[in-house]
DNA sequence: TTTGTTGCAAAACGTTTGCAGCCTC
DNA sequence: GAGGCTGCAAACGTTTTGCAACAAA
């Protein structure tokens, strides 16, 4: 993941991945593109289908269709924090981090950390190339302990 | 987690959860908790429902309902791995391990690494209590490596 | 006796699929 | 023009919910 980056950069990146898979380059693939890299955090399908319906006519299975090819060529994550909604997330603008997932309310909060980074590109993994990671720390939040300790 | 423990054990600490938030010593409870103890890698929900109805008369309710109490009190860990179904797996008597998935077939090998455990536990967090964490790695499985370079 | 828990079935939910028409290539 | 892609709606599979009957406390 990188932090420098324009759109047309991504945008390239795409048609060069669209035109290796012979797939086509349709407007709607673009329009979504857009869109899901003006998201600085989490998004799901929904969201971001009920955000374009103002300003561009797409279908859910588009939609889904097309978080699948983005992830394909790595341009978004897919996290599944617990809940049944998979949650999407830009890769290049977006600095590597990790996320903390509240196991009462449910809310995620981010952290950086290089060491795990780090670590996970020098190691070598037998008989597997990773292409990324995720790392989740499930536990309680500031909020909800305070919540807590309020109610006893 | 920890590598030594007794059913026994388990029960006792399932038992003194359901006392101290009021819930009912119901069989139903006490059986699934015995299977669930007996597998030792992934399960998910449908399958434990499956191989219970042979010797013991459950629905799929109180299956979810009861993973969800030995969730509270951290008897298992839910998993998410990309696709819809929850995997869950017991705490006690598994060691420390860490997820690679292929993204390819969806096959999920298990590695550990104390270093990761390690650094977790010595870095503070900031207005967040942690009680366990995963690390998930993405990437391509030898199999599907190999056959791909087959393709090609 | 009270009320939390159960099984059952139906509902809910996010996601996937089938298909006719459209539009890249 | 061929066939990949679209929108739409229906289907799917996992999980949740409502409710009457049951049983732990």
């Amino acid at each position: 993941m990188r932090e420098d980056y324009s759109l047309d950069a991504v945008k390239e990146i795409f048609t060069k991945f669209l035109v290796e898979r012979k797939h086509r380059k349709t407007p709607e693939r673009y329009a979504i593109l857009e869109r899901v890299y003006q998201y600085d955090g989490h998004f799901n399908a929904e969201l971001l289908y009920k955000s374009m319906q103002n300003d561009y006519r797409v279908s859910l299975a588009t939609i889904y269709n097309t978080l699948d090819l983005f992830l394909q060529c790595k341009l978004i994550v897919k996290h599944q924090f617990g809940d049944q909604i998979a949650q999407y997330e830009k890769t290049f603008g977006a600095a590597t981090h990790n996320h903390m997932v509240c196991t009462i309310c449910g809310r995620i909060k981010e952290f950086s950390d290089k060491k795990v980074g780090k670590m996970i590109q020098n190691k070598r993994f037998a008989q597997f190339d990773v292409s990324y990671y995720s790392l989740y720390l499930y536990g309680i939040c500031k909020k909800c302990k305070v919540e807590r300790e309020k109610a006893t």
